[in-house]
DNA sequence: GGTCTATGTCGACCGCCGTCGAAGCAGATG
DNA sequence: CATCTGCTTCGACGGCGGTCGACATAGACC
């Protein structure tokens, strides 16, 4: 099982995979504990260079996903590749299916707009 | 001085305060390792719940500005708040400025805008 | 089955970071 | 000057997390 565990970052009760916001935008009224619990997860996550070349290399490779063997080259181990990746699985932000020797990892939709309006506050363009 | 150390997460050779991103989109292409790192500055100062309560509360205040007293009560120490603050500071997204006995934060003009088009890849609407 | 490649997991090391109490500093006020 | 309040800095502690080498696992292929 490559997904171990998806944490919830987004509301599932919106309808189909639409970017719903865990949080208002951060202008419109201080969060409290539970909502900066979650925002804080999805942003410590990025907050990592190796992790956001991974994520950026996904994100920007053609057909949407990426092999690891894609975007393994950042300047460390190949272990350290792996556990990388499972931290942006554990927060959401990537998805990872293996097809025949390869695992190919692709960006959760909705997940960057939801993001981007919770620092904007506005309604992100349809992915 | 208030400000000891603001790092340079925005570039300045644009003109103004208007929203330059230090990076291209993460859709766009791969980050490298100086661009991820720099962006990734700003990630993890809104990657711990503490500190992205306390952006939240100065983003939201009226006025634009808060003082410390008036977002203070997050459930840690008053040492603690004064050591979140300060890495805001640190990574350019609050600026702070002392009048008599007491001091104000505001958000840095932008940033937010900036983050944001880093995700989505849209250009922010002027704050 | 045996082996080879691609990834993930384990265990250990170590530096970073969030936390606090105590002390220091800056203005205000008397 | 003395003192009080608001905030920052200091020093210490403890745990989280990034890193690696070694090992385990999953398919592919012979």
């Amino acid at each position: 099982m490559p997904n171990t565990k998806v944490l919830p970052l987004l509301d599932p009760a919106a309808g189909g995979s639409a970017a719903a916001p865990c949080c208002p935008p951060l202008t419109e009224r201080p969060l409290d504990a539970g909502e900066a619990e979650t925002a804080a997860r999805m942003f410590k996550a990025l907050g990592d260079p190796v992790r956001l070349r991974l994520f950026s290399a996904v994100a920007s490779h053609e057909g949407g996903e990426a092999c690891v063997c894609d975007i393994s080259d950042v300047g460390v181990s190949q272990p350290t590749v792996s556990h990388h990746l499972k931290k942006l699985r554990e927060a959401g932000l990537l998805t990872s299916e293996r097809r025949g020797t390869w695992v190919y990892y692709r960006v959760e939709p909705s997940v960057l707009a939801a993001m981007g309006q919770i620092l904007t506050g506005r309604p992100a363009a349809a992915a």
